[in-house]
DNA sequence: CTAAGTGTATTATTTAAATAGTAAACTAAT
DNA sequence: ATTAGTTTACTATTTAAATAATACACTTAG
């Protein structure tokens, strides 16, 4: 189980790790998720939180849950793709923005990060 | 004056935004800043606030006070760029450590963040 | 000296996120 | 039926960040 960052609000997080697991196939076979104690105890964080989390990832169509017996993923990951996609294209818009704050232009950050990434 | 994003925490933009500014040379004919309260309404936000950030400024050497006269720049602003460039590193290693939660190798993440800029 | 404008300090309050603890309702296996 | 494991719901508490409201100490201009 991948560790969260501390540094992050934890909510987001999990709905972000658990769309990834999703998109790979990681619950192909019995599209079954472990129990939410479970789940909140690998990360060492509150059932609540990860409740929380399901039940947006439930509201975005990745996943529905049967009172009693468990988080199911759903049949059609298509839309895991296109959330996953879509928290991309988040992730890189705050970074240009944040680096536009920082004083680099658009073009600037990109070369700040192909240097970055030939290091 | 340049607006907050109301996503992150306001007193490490409030930090950054001075930054910025304090290398650009913003403040240079007399170095000094606006009172705290004027700078404080002028980004809607809590004297104490921007009294924390400056502090913050203080201890890393880019401006110091004059207790009853003002917030000063430091003559010397060299550590203002060490300190600006440090900002920007520690973003740009968040935004690859982001992407590679969202299952994105640096490689890729170097991928995509050309194929964005080129629109 | 005085008054207005500064930085500084303190305490209390708000707000959002996460935690803690408990109980209820349902499922599935025996 | 019983039992264990599950989701769900609720209320209270903690924590960190920011706000609110004052008060105090110092500088500067008049």
């Amino acid at each position: 189980m991948r560790n969260l960052d501390k540094n992050r609000p934890v909510c987001p997080q999990i709905c972000e790790l658990l769309c990834v697991d999703i998109v790979n196939g990681v619950y192909d076979a019995e599209r079954r998720l472990p129990a939410v104690r479970e789940l909140a105890a690998g990360w060492g964080v509150n059932p609540n939180t990860v409740q929380k989390a399901l039940d947006t990832l439930e509201e975005q169509g990745l996943l529905h849950s049967v009172r009693g017996s468990g988080w199911y993923v759903r049949e059609d990951i298509s839309r895991a793709r296109e959330v996953l996609q879509e928290l991309r294209i988040e992730k890189i818009r705050e970074f240009f923005a944040v680096m536009e704050s920082l004083g680099l232009s658009p073009e600037e950050t990109c070369e700040f990060v192909k240097e970055w990434y030939h290091e």
